[in-house]
DNA sequence: GCATCTTCGCAACCAAATTGCGAAACCCCT
DNA sequence: AGGGGTTTCGCAATTTGGTTGCGAAGATGC
């Protein structure tokens, strides 16, 4: 459910979604206040839960996983046993970014990350099998990442 | 070009990707330095662009944005000035997370938030369009997000 | 127009970051 | 195995940023 925020909360949010370790001097110049409320207001959106967390980005062709791949995964059945069993492997896995319930023509997609196509060809062997009630995989093969943000529109 | 980490960094950039606003001090205790040296491989890794920024991760549902589309887009055309003119356009627009120019079936996939269906709708027909090249498009809806992690396996 | 509530900003204090430098650890070569 | 050189650590002093209490200002409602 929406929360009501004012200019400057969407003005601190704007700021701290691009720059997540502004210092808090900095950001109240920016968004018009002094240090004090400036701070009080983010402590708030924290408390609120609308800043979830922050995170540090790495660039992943540097740590050596430079390929996103896509899996859209049929299950092998439709019961909640068997949903739950494949959510359950799929938090596990660290190499899976994102994973979605899909409604439509497949059951779920994966933006899955690994160092190169070989060893994407291994993870899939290994984890996107019946084991976790996965019965068939379509993969899609990006060619360039185009966009990949973490900002939203305020 | 994967970069030469030792055991130290890793546990940085398995911190900071946790929480990217842990102070210095906390840091240094949880990976086994003093705060200086703590500090200085810290930025290191920031200058060598291993980590690439710091950002606040809002909670979408909050700031009502809890939908995540997915669509599959076919161009009117492959040529470079067609994919080119598309890439740009969905680099302008706020709703788009992420864009991948894809191999295969689709020409590109878009992650696109919106704050619901209505929302997709308008947004579809406003952009999604040939006005930014695109010929045909296939939506694909999720019903339940599993997981969307920015943590890198390392 | 007044009262009450919310938010701001100052100032004092505390904590964290920064930086220089000497020491320790590690690596390489003879 | 030892010595020399390079890299990294950690201490300490200084600087900067964060925290918190409180009075003032602004906004809202009656």
């Amino acid at each position: 459910m929406p929360v009501k925020l004012d200019d400057i909360d969407r003005r601190i949010l704007r700021a701290l979604q691009r720059d997540g370790r502004l210092q808090n001097v900095e950001l109240a110049k920016e968004v018009g206040l002094s240090p004090s409320p400036c701070l009080r207001r983010v402590k708030l959106l924290e408390e609120a839960g609308i800043i979830d967390r922050y995170v540090a980005v790495l660039n992943s062709a540097k740590v050596g996983l430079s390929l996103s791949m896509f899996a859209r995964v049929w299950l092998t059945a439709q019961d909640a046993e068997t949903i739950d069993h494949f959510m359950d492997a799929m938090q596990q896995l660290p190499q899976v970014m994102e994973c979605y319930i899909m409604l439509g023509e497949s059951d779920a997609l994966l933006r899955v990350v690994v160092a190169n196509l070989d060893d994407y060809r291994r993870f899939q062997a290994a984890h996107l099998t019946r084991k976790n009630g996965i019965q068939n995989v379509k993969t899609d093969v990006p060619s360039q990442i185009v966009k990949q943000t973490y900002t939203l529109p305020l």
